[in-house]
DNA sequence: GGAGTTCGAGAGCAGTGCTCTCGTTTTAGA
DNA sequence: TCTAAAACGAGAGCACTGCTCTCGAACTCC
């Protein structure tokens, strides 16, 4: 079970192009890659429907393979271990909701307070629709789990955005060099900011992980439950946040 | 293990008050009762040396016997099932962060921002302590998952202290009873403010639970990875955002 | 002291992740 | 086109899990 990075990467490197196939020099030609493809395909599928269900505590390789009718001894041909096939999940989970918050921010206006209302709403939104998915995000890792180089880049695309919104509305005032945080901070805003190409204003940054975490807090509390459904349901109060975040992000 | 909820609460009902002894009418009198509260008392020791390593998904209750010398079999005899082993420990962590937190809280300084200078680095500095007991009780849950009623009051007992905390620095403005809120959002306020005893106002109870959020989804960010280290140590960022909820809550 | 309850240990069942083998199918090279 | 090599599916098997049942021993209470 703690194999997971070991396992996980040989696989990625191999078999996970498919989900953004642009990297993809041609499509399957042979009769036997074609198979390959369609039955990993299939593997997937069944395994988000099982996740659907049942969460990943009860995503059991045996139970997919049933339901395509298959020996579980066969799955592993596709996939080393549970592990990498949880691990194939997480990264599309990280994609479908990086897309989903992009196409909304993409229809929204463009002004700042827009964008985030439309972000926040997306992700809100999405959680929602996909609770299992969105706990196998950011709920409880496996323990002594470290995230394989493969699922970074999707988990980033999301907050990459973010980051870029709050530099358009409150970037770093160019003239003079003195910051307003501490600077193992500073240093550490500056090593997002290189990573993602922009600068917001420190204050900003502060105010935008805040706002950030309060998101996923909220989101998290409201799914798992751990408000006891006092705020059911909880969208008059998501809509209250959002609201005081947006001041907080754009009203300087 | 869906039968969590039926299968936990008649243990619940018998088995839980040695945590907090003030409602058993005496202590345990035969050698049998001694031997059984004794045993007990081991067991969720044991298990909880097993979760502090390993995490809640690798708890065996097989391995628990196994570590205090006995049959599987006769764990059962205490434990109907492993899901009433893991609430007592849940039981136990609300139990255990919410009076680490009270005692931060009654060493520091009774104003406002200290209160809850006192009360957010104690929810941190316990979460860092008791990481898998925290994601146990704030992370991902099992689906389908009700929270037994003996969890309710040891999980609000630190919200309660929130609320009052709120309560009395921002109080709602007696006189009038114009709301600022939504009628389904000052239904749900005042349901907490009953529940609790006290009445914070309506735009402190929007900042408070965004702070909580904030709160509860840094720690969880920071516990659980998704932050892939970039803001490691946090210790800065997490002043930061201290600071920030506490200009939010008190300067009004 | 004896009836009745509680207890510990062991076997057993169904389920899991994963490995290995073995015969079949498909691919690639001569 | 034929053949050696690689890939594949199915099944058995191992060690583990939660949980149930039975059976003899220990203890309680009358």
């Amino acid at each position: 079970m703690l194999s997971f990075v070991v396992t996980a990467l040989d696989f990625l490197h191999n078999g996970l192009m498919e989900a953004h196939g642009e990297a993809k020099p041609a499509a399957p030609r042979t009769a036997r890659e074609r198979a390959r493809a369609e039955l990993t395909a299939e593997i997937v599928e069944a395994a988000r429907a099982r996740l659907a269900e049942g969460g990943a505590i009860g995503l059991s390789l045996r139970a997919v393979a049933r339901d395509l009718g298959m020996a579980s001894s066969a799955v592993y041909r596709y996939f080393p271990s549970r592990d990498a096939l949880i691990t194939r999940l997480i990264v599309d989970g990280y994609n479908s909701l990086a897309d989903h918050c992009e196409s909304a921010m993409n229809t929204a206006g463009t002004q700042g307070p827009q964008q985030w209302d439309a972000l926040a709403h997306a992700v809100r939104g999405w959680a929602k629709a996909n609770p299992h998915e969105f706990a196998l995000l950011y709920g409880t890792p496996v323990p002594g789990y470290a995230a394989p180089p493969d699922t970074v880049d999707p988990a980033t695309r999301i907050v990459v955005r973010f980051v870029q919104m709050l530099a358009a509305s409150r970037p770093r005032s160019a003239g003079s060099a003195e910051r307003t945080v501490t600077p193992e901070l500073a240093a550490q805003f500056d090593f997002v900011g290189e990573t993602v190409g922009v600068a917001p204003d420190d204050e900003a940054f502060i105010v935008g992980t805040s706002v950030w975490t309060a998101l996923f807090g909220f989101v998290g509390f409201e799914l798992f439950g751990s408000w006891n459904n006092t705020f059911e349901p909880a969208d008059h109060l998501f809509s209250a946040h959002v609201e005081l975040a947006s001041r907080l992000l754009f009203e300087v």
